[in-house]
DNA sequence: ATTATTGTACTACTTGATTGATACAATAAT
DNA sequence: ATTATTGTATCAATCAAGTAGTACAATAAT
């Protein structure tokens, strides 16, 4: 894992985002163990209690659990995840939308706007 | 003017985004005098250095400006108002678009889940 | 010239977020 | 039973953001 981290935003946030998109992007597999809080601590060179925050807060989205002892694992439930995603994606496209009408824009205009946006970049 | 404000964000975040929304919606003219700091911060029931930190932040945008001792004024450079709503919205769309990459969702998925939206809404 | 009104600068206080050090608790491993 | 490893709780220190009080500076209005 890269773990490059700067101050624009809190650590605990970066990290998390990191170990999300890993998460959602199948480099962590379902039920598959994370490595310690403290492990992952040293490795990102950060305080255990920072990585815990941001575990902690990984663990608020149902993306990870917590086996007291054992560990933190990957969710294993893939429909759960799944949905997740999509209620995430649902959260931001409202938000756009919401931020698009404050600006006075149609639903034409969004459109024209994604399609320019889209064939501009390739 | 509604002067709604919680504690949810920082107050002179949720003055500058009231005040931007009247400008960009032309409820606020261009040319047009805005009352004083003062004014403004009695009538919104805050502190006027708030109220003077929402309109800074306000000016960095340019859609107002300041003459010194006569008070502040809606920018009356339209094409400019034009090209920064554009800017704005550009941005708001690219940080979308990142999002919902990170979520590994295609073009057509974005497409689909837009006119979804719509159609539930109207 | 004087006064009132404008925006601004400066400083301090308060609060919350972030990070860190340390100790605790539970249990898997031996 | 003991030990090592796991997550967690607690408390403190630091830092930055936000807000507020007050005084200043410039000039339009009189």
């Amino acid at each position: 894992m890269a773990w490059i981290l700067d101050d624009s935003r809190p650590i605990y946030l970066q990290i998390e985002d990191l170990i999300k998109t890993k998460i959602i992007s199948g480099v962590y597999q379902p039920g598959q163990k994370l490595p310690s809080v403290r492990d992952l601590a040293a490795e990102a060179a950060v305080n255990p209690n920072t990585m815990q925050k941001a575990l902690t807060e990984l663990e608020r989205s149902g993306l990870v659990y917590t086996q007291r002892t054992s560990g933190r694992f990957i969710t294993e439930d893939t429909a759960k995840m799944t949905e997740l995603k999509e209620q995430i994606a649902r959260e931001q496209l409202q938000l756009f939308l919401k931020n698009m009408e404050q600006l006075g824009l149609s639903r034409d205009d969004i459109r024209r706007l994604l399609e320019t946006a889209w064939k501009e970049e390739s």
